[in-house]
DNA sequence: AGCTGCGACGAAAACGTTTTCGTGTTGAAA
DNA sequence: TTTCAACACGAAAACGTTTTCGTCGCAGCT
């Protein structure tokens, strides 16, 4: 284990000062020909490569970008990583993944980590808990030492700054038109509680597409949860002796146990009762009959993210005073759980 | 904006010298208690939260670790980092993670990238690309250079570090012995190519287990894949007219795409074709039939990398001179894809 | 000979910490 | 009154870079 090649050491080595060694390898006009080459050589067959943490001191940037997520085991949310590492990566910066776990504490936590000096600034969708508590300090200290921020997602509001986000009630109105496209008239909702935004907004989207459609909205329709984990059981009492043609469920899992429910009761899907989903996994693609789903295009929406966190990074402060939001178009990918247009 | 609050700030704010304001800070006896306290109040007040990136070149470690994987958009994977990051932060680490995207190019980047100071080790699951070229300089080379390296899932042999891996072998067997206790006979195994590592293993449990039921090996009845993405054809094609009565599959996806085909083909799963598959993903779970599978338990093998890897850099350099690998054992689970045992 | 200018390099500061080693001021002991 | 320890604090080095600003020697010009 020999000890890192520094500045420092090839100077030593080769009997001149640091600076020169610096500069040579930066190509500097100031260095003799021959000395830079020497010391080229040198550096090359040695492997030399600068300390980053060093670089980063002296530069007083990191080229680093953090994102926070709820959860990691979430086929939406690795979409996102995987477009954010893409740009990232092609505008030479490094990126930090935390998880938040949906806790409150656990977000706050991760943003200090990462605010003291590890990244130039970060991408964040919100835990639900921070959601529920709607306490946002976090965010705001944080934009106020001048880090640079973009809510993907789960956005709030009242929180000046860049935002990438779909548009839920669109994508909610695309879904719910389709079915009544379909011929569906009793259209069931199973969504989740209403301080994700998400999950209200799609809701709006369902309201809307009926309203329009001259259907009446009946609460006993919708269907709100909590917790994901009880779910299963949830949509099957809820959906007990209604009489529905279709059923939109604002993620894949609840449309997936919609499916299983209504199969048990003795009906067909698509043929007795219409199912779409929303968010594009693997679970939509491959579960037979394969889902109708609202695509969120998470790629996209990482990609965005880090177009926007990048573009703000590199210029003056002067200029950051004004905030975008970039919606993301959602796209009805149609399958085979849904009857065909009429 | 305000200029982010540093020693130097409270020193000269406070009029004493930046050496008494980190002492007081940490508690050092050396100061004064009045002093002591003056400046720990007003810390408090402002916020303080000492420069990390100061903090790595001073102590010369990060209290970071690096995990690259091949791809992020997969269920185990994604669970691997979920325990990595639980431990990281129990321990005090932040976690970067990166993507390799099965591409030997972007693992050797990667690697640079950490290793020029950003982390103080790191976690690898092994490129497609790798493996198949063969080539692990850069792997070498980290070693060499003192960085801690802990491979995970897909390993190799000839590199001398720790390793935390399942037990491939005996997984393939276990399903392959409870397929014949379900009463198959004919069994067939899709896997993949052979450079990958545990692919090949899997194949040899599937072997063993054959030989150890004094059934005869039949390699017509062994299909590798190389593409992924053409998988569901080859199946189809594979399985056409192969009167088998078990399918072991090396993954989730090679096993829904043999159930579809079976069924298309008009027969039932499980009672005329069991089939048993490896990873427990949410499709697995959620798929009709379940998936009986091989479970992996992503999340331990995180931990146990991120454990290993801790106490390594915690240690003083000579006691590290031995290489541990940890085996996590797979456990069958159940479900609506095979038949009942006999 | 004296001046200018330039080419080639080095010294030092700076980024924000921690830590070692002073140093000046006390109070008490001799 | 002198001496010395204890106390409370400051100066400076170090981590590895980059960059500004010297400085030195020498050639060319008048």
């Amino acid at each position: 284990m020999k000890p890192k090649l520094t500045l420092k050491n090839i100077a030593k080595e080769l009997d001149v000062s640091i600076s020169t060694v610096s500069k040579a390898l930066r190509d500097s006009p100031e260095i003799g020909e021959e000395t830079r080459e020497k010391i080229k050589a040198f550096a090359k067959h040695y492997n030399y490569k600068p300390n980053n943490i060093a670089l980063s001191l002296k530069n007083r940037k990191t080229k680093t970008i953090g994102i926070i997520i709820p959860e990691i085991v979430h086929h939406f949310f690795t979409t996102v990583i995987s477009g954010v590492e893409k740009v990232a990566n092609e505008m030479g910066y490094n990126v930090f993944v935390c998880l938040s776990d949906n806790s409150f504490d656990k977000e706050v936590l991760n943003m200090e980590m990462l605010a003291n000096g590890s990244t130039d600034g970060f991408i964040l969708s919100l835990a639900k808990e921070t959601m529920q508590k709607a306490d946002y300090h976090h965010l705001i200290e944080a934009i106020n030492q001048g880090m640079p921020l973009v809510l993907f997602d789960r956005v709030v509001d009242d929180i000046a700054c860049d935002k990438v986000i779909i548009d839920d009630v669109n994508g909610g109105k695309k879904a719910v038109q389709y079915l009544v496209d379909c011929g569906c008239r009793n259209i069931a909702l199973i969504s989740t509680v209403d301080y994700v935004s998400v999950g209200k907004l799609r809701t709006h989207g369902y309201k809307q597409a009926l309203v329009e459609n001259n259907i009446e909205i009946n609460e006993d329709l919708i269907l709100k949860i909590e917790e994901i984990e009880d779910s299963e059981a949830e949509i099957e009492e809820f959906l007990k002796d209604k009489n529905v043609d279709g059923v939109f469920a604002v993620n894949e899992h609840f449309a997936i146990s919609a499916i299983k429910t209504i199969q048990e009761q003795g009906k067909k899907v698509p043929d007795d009762v219409s199912v779409i989903g929303f968010t594009d996994g693997e679970l939509s693609k491959r579960f037979i009959p394969s889902l109708t789903t609202v695509s969120q295009h998470g790629m996209r929406m990482g990609e965005e993210s880090a177009r926007l966190l990048i573009e703000k990074l590199e210029r003056t402060p002067t200029e950051n005073d004004y905030y975008k939001t970039i919606i993301v178009e959602t796209e009805l990918v149609t399958r085979n759980s849904t009857k065909s247009k009429k």
